[in-house]
DNA sequence: CGCCGGTTTGAGTCCATTCAAGAGGAGTGG
DNA sequence: CCACTCCTCTTGAATGGACTCAAACCGGCG
């Protein structure tokens, strides 16, 4: 177990929900972890698996996805710099879905034992990670509707401009001009579409003028242009609602 | 408020994660609430809304569900007897989505400083509530994937089956035979079909031997058989991986 | 009896898919 | 430096699943 600055990122993301005093503060950074560097497209873990360890992402980017019975894959969320990525999976004792890099990534794993261990001790940091899951779920719901109900150049600008807002507020980059970790065959399975659709759909969205492209960078001309096109509404990110009571 | 037999579903479902001692039993039992008994199709909370109470079901239906910029409505959860409904909207502060009755139902409101309350002074009721919200958070990675992958016929038998198996676990119906309060309207908004479509699976799944139906009643012959045109796996429900480490 | 919400059915259309092939780019090794 | 490979992206053509529009049917209920 390494230096605790690498939980530095946690501690920032759970004073989001609560103001947490010193002892609390410092019952976080002195949760034991164990740092890593993994290449991309690694799994953290799989879906059947007991983890016996959460992850928080300090560095590069990862997905949660499930592959169903026809081979077919489903991506049901981003992650980014400050992430907890794997609650889920460790707490409930069995993972549901796999969870994996598509960057080179840097991880702290926290035995989940030691996470119990903090809510109970301090139930204002519980309190904090337990909205964090809420959010998660929201986020969760909207990609439900998304992916549900809007056709495919609405799907994937809704996506476009949930990432840009959410890499905004990580500090990762600008919202109306970033690179986009993904391959198109990643954001098809992250909208219920097919890779070559979705090569279509963006080039719709660049003849109407609602993005540029390079590399594999995304610009965004007029914002507000590609969020009404996206119906996109960012309340689910729940980004201004922050420390809500707590604090 | 009043007597406190009502929560007694609550305390059922919190013991299905963490076996709480007399006292934190007793703690939940406690908590304010008032009781209430709703018609069909009322709203227990609106988008944008900024809810003072979370609410548990106790008896009847209710779902959770957007209505998008174009008019369309997406479902992302339905409800039933002992699921606690509101905590989203109500801890975070201001409502993403619309929950709303299906059938008469039965609520109890529970002031949302009581909920913060309760977790704070019983950290292992919070960690028991916290778990709640990642399972919902499972079944909806699970519906995602769901409306992402899966065709017309596998898509609206995974909700059966899901269905079923939650009826039955919550001593409501027999997964086999049951009840399924919802029009075709509301299963095409839950699995992102139109309602003509699915009328059209529904005769192709009783045409194929898979189901029968009466009024609007399900009823399934053979349930592996179903299961597996479903691409079904009940591991997401997390129902055998209850109180995995409190206790 | 007549209304009304929900269900059922038909016909035509379209969006997204499948299948298939080619182009671009990065990295490897001769 | 060039050939070779692998992966990703791009484009075309044909197919098909789900949609829209529209009408009819059904059962419960005032």
């Amino acid at each position: 177990m390494t230096m605790p600055s690498a939980l530095a990122p946690l501690v920032t993301k759970l004073e989001l929900w609560a103001q947490l005093d010193p002892t609390e503060r410092a019952a976080v950074l002195a949760l034991p972890h164990r740092v890593e560097q993994l290449e991309a497209h690694r799994y953290i873990a799989r879906e059947g698996d007991q983890p016996r360890a959460s992850c928080l992402l300090t560095e590069g980017f990862a997905i949660r996805q499930k592959i169903l019975g026809d081979g077919s894959r489903s991506i049901s969320a981003i992650h980014m710099r400050g992430d907890v990525v794997d609650l889920q999976n460790s707490l409930l004792g069995k993972a549901d879905h796999n969870v994996q890099t598509v960057t080179p990534a840097k991880v702290a794993f926290i035995p989940r034992e030691a996470i119990q261990t903090l809510a109970v001790d301090h139930p204002r940091v519980g309190l904090a990670m337990w909205y964090d899951t809420l959010v998660d779920g929201s986020i969760f719901r909207e990609w439900i509707a998304n992916i549900a109900r809007r056709d495919g150049p609405a799907r994937l600008a809704h996506l476009l401009c949930e990432f840009g807002l959410r890499l905004e507020y990580a500090e990762l980059g600008s919202r109306t001009d970033y690179h986009l970790p993904l391959t198109q065959e990643q954001l098809a399975d992250a909208t219920g579409m097919t890779p070559v659709h979705i090569n279509r759909v963006l080039k719709d969205l660049e003849q109407r003028g609602l993005i540029t492209r390079s590399v594999r960078s995304v610009g965004i001309a007029d914002w507000d242009l590609l969020q009404k096109a996206a119906d996109f509404n960012s309340a689910y990110l729940h980004l201004k609602d922050r420390a809500p009571l707590l604090g």
